[in-house]
DNA sequence: CAGGATCCCTGTGGATACTG
DNA sequence: CAGTATCCACAGGGATCCTG
């Protein structure tokens, strides 16, 4: 994992660890949707990710138990990603994230017109 | 700010922005007891942390309008920082992922046991 | 005391080509 | 289709020295 030595006290970190990387809040919100996902699926759904993070990303999400990969034993390979009970666990965090951005962008936009007023005046 | 171009759909990332970075979570954690700290009394309280990044972590901070800084004019100079009513909505986020970590942190150990039964058997 | 200025190293992520 | 394997660029962060 990431973090070596967290000195007790923040495990905020390993909560972090989970959801940080330049694609995984994406990918987590496709896929907290319940419905299990291909590949390549995922790759059209995100347009500008390379297939190499595509994959880092779901080994890691993996790795921590938090998405479930399946395999199917045919050809051509078809290999199904999808949210397990516990990742799920994950959905009212990033519900709350998304809830504090939108609000942030909106708070720092009226602070940006407060200066603008000031500097108009 | 680091997102130029997030396409609608994901403001998550905008609130990762506010806590990401290696000790903003610390930093929050600290101010977010409601008491104002003083620069050296941050650095002290955050071992290993270098002057550098905490003035770095700290005017971000303050540019997102969650902390607030407030300089004394005296000598030797006194700044305190302290966090603001709006950045007190950080909050109950922080608290969830915290929560979530440390459960985190006790799923993989059970995890990590049941392979070890597995292994042992 | 509370920083600013530099230099440098590392990890994260991008681009591209190849495979079972 | 669902990946691996390489090479490479850059920003985040560390170390050190200097200052109003």
């Amino acid at each position: 994992m990431k973090n070596d030595k967290n000195p007790m006290q923040c495990q905020t970190v390993v909560a972090l660890d989970a959801i940080v990387g330049k694609w995984k809040p994406v990918i987590l919100h496709i896929l907290l949707s319940g419905k299990p996902y291909r590949f390549n699926e995922l790759r059209r759904n995100i347009p500008d990710i390379t297939q190499r993070m595509l994959t880092m990303h779901l080994r890691e999400l993996e790795e921590q138990d938090i998405i479930h990969r399946e395999v199917y034993a045919q050809v051509p390979p078809k290999v199904e990603y999808s949210i397990t009970e516990y990742g799920k666990t994950l959905g009212p965090i990033l519900e709350a994230m998304h809830e504090w951005g939108a609000n942030h962008l909106a708070h720092m936009a009226s602070k940006e017109t407060e200066t603008d007023n000031s500097r108009s005046s």
